[in-house]
DNA sequence: AGAATATAGGCAAACGTTTGCATAATTTGT
DNA sequence: ACAAATTATGCAAACGTTTGCCTATATTCT
């Protein structure tokens, strides 16, 4: 049924020389003359020989593999940033782990628990929204395994991260409203513990003070996300006197809730109130009524970088060179639809 | 900076004893007292000590990672499956290597080569569009490695599949058509070389039969998934002159696309044209005119039953017992909205 | 030609764990 | 009290590969 999976040590017995000479042929190592190179390939290749992983792992304290740690698949943008650091783990030779936390961070911890036991060479990861400390990530340093924070990334100093600057997109979205004639602007915003900064929040800010427009505090509402305290709070927008002509929302979700709710109010879309969000989902294009525009955050190049660094922390042998936190950051875009 | 891991090597020492009985105390071997075994667990503890998986996957022959090869994340059915994988081999303490096709067949095969070189325990695997042959997926048999394929299963036989019948809900749903007063309803059918049997295309024979409701052949049409021929053959059916009432489609991706070219065509939907369609998206509920139906396929479920029927064919030391191909047929449900 | 150098290959240890077999220590039976 | 049975522990090999160091042969230089 199943043949016997051949080794080195095979290949060296048939050829009647040793295991290091046979090694080291496989490798081109230059102190092993040609004829002998040719002839250990060539027998390699009758025998259908591969390496084996699992002693090579084992041999070399190295497993090539990623681990990558998300919140959840199910949202777009994830299932767009591990495109992108799939790409990049391919193209090195590298394998990825993924475990999604579900927003839940015990499940956090216990995927990395079983990705350290597995020794991971390194680790890719977007906290859930309940992670407030990163010590279980800090311990991984101790292993010798360095961590790089990707989009959802932690308010605290010396970590590597990659994430998407809002604060010019939102700028730029609030000065399209502005410019459509639109002088109420409502944002409802998501959980505050998401962010490094509350760029979305300075850019609103940013954009009324470039404008001279005053902010109406009272147009600033927090959601958790969920579909009925964005109900709830788009509700109280409405009833206001200063009731607002757009609305910049969270995210995708938030928007398409909010339209949702707005239409049950029988307000015209793009009449009576106007959507601006983030996160540029595809979907949104079935929509009769989408946001005007969407602030795109790149998920896919996120992915890239994200790896990227992290396969540079992995090559660099001194640890103190990984010192050096490193924080990309890149730009976002809005796109008017 | 980053301290040694300890190893048991480093506990026999510090407690005089031997490696064997500081590995047997570690695993309640009977033939340790109880004395020892206490004290190596409690330095062990104190240690913080962890057996180093790498050595052990290297000596058993085993790696406790199971592949998942799938098309495509960005398909909301995929990510909800990879829940249900996920889970369960968290449960058996596995952890799920992923790869995506892409629906590339070239793609596929790297990615079950790499698999394949670091030594999986099994794999489970949606095949991409391209796949017609599943020689490779064959190879792995001969290095033990077992494979269920779900979803998008193989028409081979002797193969390990789970997937989702859908000939009773599309009675079902021709049958809530009928029902409603439709008599022409077309079918836009996607790539025939997808599914095992086409339970579509037969139900949709069945339930006309059944209600004694001729079929009328030109109402039978098939796209490659893409908006461009979805478009093309749309216009086909709206310009025959037996125009149908209702149209089911191949899945939501077609529907969404169906329904958004009839209101380009200014037909109004529900009225005009009604579109019942497979897979039941979460985001439709967001649309002003969602199918009036869909067809759910359980997509979690079918993750959790393809991995508890891998994992029992990794528990099956007999590669007798693994002979008896095993497919399991989940049954969808018509979920009218 | 003999010494120095380059070239080609082998030996053996090491990585951390598991496990079959042997042995030492203790208890039981008579 | 001594053999037999039981209980607890140790020894050493094995898994497949890599790699530092050593040795033998071939080549070059003076």
């Amino acid at each position: 049924m199943s043949e016997k999976i051949p080794t080195i040590k095979e290949i060296a017995q048939k050829l009647n020389i040793s295991i290091s000479t046979v090694s080291r042929a496989l490798h081109d190592h230059p102190s092993i003359g040609l004829r002998t190179k040719m002839q250990v390939k060539k027998l390699a290749a009758e025998m259908n020989y591969e390496p084996n992983q699992t002693a090579i792992q084992f041999k070399q304290g190295k497993t090539f593999t990623i681990g990558l740690i998300l919140p959840n698949l199910m949202e777009e943008y994830f299932s767009l940033a591990i495109n992108g650091v799939e790409q990049v783990a391919l193209e090195n030779n590298y394998n990825v782990l993924i475990g999604q936390s579900h927003d839940d961070l015990e499940r956090e911890q216990k995927i990395l628990d079983t990705m350290r036991r597995h020794r991971v060479d390194g680790v890719l990861v977007s906290i859930s929204k309940q992670t407030k400390s990163i010590g279980h990530f800090e311990q991984l340093e101790k292993y010798n395994i360095p961590v790089v924070f990707f989009d959802r990334v932690p308010n605290v100093p010396h970590i590597h991260s990659v994430w998407c600057s809002l604060y010019d997109s939102t700028i730029d979205a609030l000065e399209l409203l502005f410019k459509k004639g639109h002088r109420k602007v409502a944002y409802i915003q998501g959980p505050l513990s998401l962010n490094i900064k509350n760029e979305r929040l300075e850019g609103y800010y940013e954009a009324h003070k470039r404008n001279k427009i005053p902010v109406n505090e009272s147009l600033i509402v927090t959601t958790d996300l969920s579909k009925e305290v964005t109900e709830k709070v788009f509700e109280k927008l409405m009833l206001l006197e200063e009731r607002p002509t757009a609305i910049l929302t969270f995210n995708d979700t938030v928007a398409l809730d909010t339209i949702q709710f707005a239409k049950k109010m029988k307000l015209k879309i793009n009449k009576d109130i106007s959507v601006v969000s983030y996160a540029n989902w595809p979907i949104t294009s079935y929509l009769d009524f989408p946001p005007i525009a969407s602030v795109e955050q790149f998920p896919y190049d996120q992915g890239v970088r994200a790896t990227e660094l992290l396969f540079k922390l992995l090559d660099s042998k001194s640890p103190e060179s990984m010192d050096a936190a490193k924080n990309i950051v890149l730009k976002s875009k809005l796109i008017v639809h």
